[in-house]
RNA sequence: GGCCUCGUAGUUCAGUUGGUUAGAACGCUAGCCUGUCACGCUAGAGGUCGACGGUUCGAGUCCGUUCGGGGUCGCCA
């Protein structure tokens, strides 16, 4: 019977009814009243009453009676008009008047109801990941990023992209994130990488004259979780030819709105924001800013450097951050918690500042405290938040965690908001104080600015801008890209820059500098994070809502159980053996 | 690796200053019920209080260690 199915449980409505239907699923719960039961079906649609009256045959309900919750049934019967409706429920006019009954498969007791609103500890969950993914919610996460996956993939096509894939199994290229390696048995010794992202061979296809290259790519980096990053996660990559910043940006900028319109139907204005690296360092304190609220970043170092107080007068830099009507917003305690929370981020301390009271307005002078408030725009009901270090960038970042905390407490964060914004002229390099030399900040091959190349003439590294740009969505990175350079010249100049012995470029990049011999055109391109952007649409800020079978904060799966040691046989044929300590 | 936080029935939680037999709700089991839909009513089962050690006459509660989950900093070209 259940290979005729002819309905889903939740697409039957009224004008169904009449008919003689057979529904599958799992018994959300069912209800005996005796002489009368009902049975709540469930299946990906959604759910239908089904009803056994003394209309039924005498067997059925010896068959119902036995029947427990997530068992497999298959029902036929009349889909009628219900004489008490439930409008909770999408189905809610109908009901299946139950002729014959099913049983395919019997469940045991579930470990937690399956049901959205039950809150359940996450490790359960995803130890019994198919039960968890049965809920309506994860459901509908996940039938959300199918849509999603297919809106991109008919954009791309439709813009002439023709969709690629690269190898898993490839090679290691440090520099980058830890590689996830893969053993050898035919090459003894030898490892291949699992790749963190198709960067190299992207280009690779541009030189093979493909012109526009897209793919959903799996990609893993083997560093620690946080709760929107997972080791083994999914890229929109995309790379193409003959371009240059605005091409690459107006196209995804038109990917990202399309598949926003063709998914959640939000409109999605174009083209998007743009802002300078450094002006959103500045005025947010971060290269991703939620652009949702305001509490934009001031610089007071001008007016600290002679205010009286000490604390102020010794740092070199000092921030502030003004809370509109925030006095009466936070309590005393709230502060405290506050600035429990900035000490967490390696500051010392926090001041702060209301019209009836102050944690620093003593120490300073009169003049300084009058030119603070002018500066910050504060206004009385506000409450001013002030930090002070020897890092500018400490203060900065800092402060832009402060004004997220902030927004976060007042609840300012609407899921439903959708504030894109593009991060551009990025720092080619950044310096790393743990090896005290400049790396690049982006990859070995993103492009300078043609009007900042002097700087890596002068020896100025620091100042020289990219042509790199992230899409930034409330406060998330979306993307990050860049134009590659394809000038051979400026490719060996940044190699130099960074130090790299000519035994380590050929290690790394001997392939791809060996085909940029052969022409290569004009080419950039883009990675989004597929799983972020599910997040976001979705609203949840847990990535691993939005991933079938995702990992614990320690980069375990749990229903599988992965990792696992492994047989000595199988180490034996991949030329390991194991480390002392490894051992069990 | 650092910091914060959580761990008590199947699940979500409560548990006072350390003091008798560790409670509630949901779920589960059995029975009753013809319009329920978070059905209702009656009865019942269910606990190594994450683990180990210590303090104490006495530990779910205090202390130490450890395991596990979550968040975060470092890290993530």
């Amino acid at each position: 019977m259940y290979n005729k199915r002819t309905a889903y449980c939740g697409d039957l409505r009224s004008e169904d009814c009449g008919k003689e239907v057979i529904v599958c699923g799992w018994v959300q719960r069912l209800r005996d009243k005796g002489s009368l039961i009902f049975i709540d079906l469930r299946d990906r649609a959604g759910i239908i009453q089904c009803i056994l009256d003394d209309t039924v045959a005498e067997e059925l309900f010896t068959v119902a009676k036995a029947v427990r919750s997530e068992t497999v049934l298959c029902i036929k019967g009349e889909l009628r008009h219900r004489s008490s409706p439930n409008p909770n429920l999408p189905t809610g006019q109908v009901e299946v008047l139950v002729s014959q009954l099913q049983v395919l498969s019997t469940a045991k007791t579930p470990p937690f109801e399956v049901e959205d609103d039950t809150r359940v500890g996450e490790l359960l969950r995803l130890e019994y990941r198919y039960l968890d993914l049965r809920r309506p919610r994860l459901q509908s996460y996940l039938h959300l990023r199918h849509k999603v996956t297919q809106a991109v993939r008919r954009f791309y096509d439709a813009n002439g992209f023709y969709e690629i894939e690269t190898p898993i199994l490839t090679k290691s290229t440090p520099e980058g994130a830890r590689d996830y390696l893969v053993p050898s048995r035919l090459h003894a010794g030898m490892f291949y990488a699992l790749p963190q992202s198709p960067q190299q061979y992207k280009q690779l296809l541009m030189v093979s004259g493909f012109d526009r290259y897209f793919q959903i790519a799996r990609c893993m980096r083997d560093e620690d979780l946080r709760a929107d990053r997972q080791p083994d996660f999914t890229q929109i990559d995309m790379e193409m030819s003959f371009v240059d910043i605005d091409d690459v940006m107006g196209m995804n900028e038109r990917m990202m709105a399309t598949v926003f319109k063709e998914v959640l139907d939000v409109d999605i204005a174009l083209p998007m924001r743009r802002m300078p690296y450094r002006e959103a360092m500045a005025r947010y304190g971060s290269d991703k800013p939620d652009l949702r609220f305001g509490f934009e970043l001031k610089d007071i170092t001008d007016i600290t450097r002679d205010c009286g107080f000490k604390v102020f007068e010794d740092a070199t830099s000092v921030g502030a951050i003004v809370i509109d009507g925030g006095e009466t917003k936070f309590t005393r305690k709230e502060i405290d918690q506050l600035t429990e929370y900035v000490k967490g981020l390696g500051l010392k301390g926090l001041a702060w500042h209301k019209a009836a009271s102050s944690s620093f307005a003593k120490q300073m002078t009169e003049t300084a405290m009058t030119a603070i408030l002018s500066q910050t725009g504060f206004s009385e009901g506000d409450l001013l938040f002030v930090i002070g270090d020897a890092k500018q960038t400490l203060v900065r970042t800092s402060l832009g965690a402060l004004r997220c905390e902030c927004a976060r407490r007042l609840n300012l964060l609407n899921p439903k908001e959708f504030s894109f914004v593009w991060i551009t002229e990025f720092p080619l390099f950044e310096f790393s104080e743990e090896e005290g030399r400049y790396v690049a900040q982006h990859h070995p091959f993103t492009s300078p600015m043609a009007e900042d190349v002097h700087f890596l003439e002068e020896g100025q590294l620091g100042q020289c801008r990219a042509r790199a740009y992230d899409m930034v969505l409330n406060g998330y990175e979306l993307c990050s890209g860049s134009i590659r350079i394809h000038d051979s010249q400026v490719q060996a100049k940044m190699f130099g820059l960074l130090e790299m012995t000519p035994q380590q470029i050929e290690n790394r990049f001997g392939h791809l500098i060996k085909a940029f011999q052969y022409g290569v055109p004009p080419h950039g391109g883009i990675g989004f994070g597929l799983d972020r952007i599910i997040m976001l649409m979705a609203g949840t800020e847990n990535i691993r809502d939005v991933i079938a079978f995702p990992k614990t904060q320690n980069a375990v799966e749990v229903m599988m159980n992965a990792p696992s040691s492994v047989d000595e046989k199988q180490l034996r044929e991949l030329h390991l053996s194991m480390m002392e300590e490894a051992k069990a």
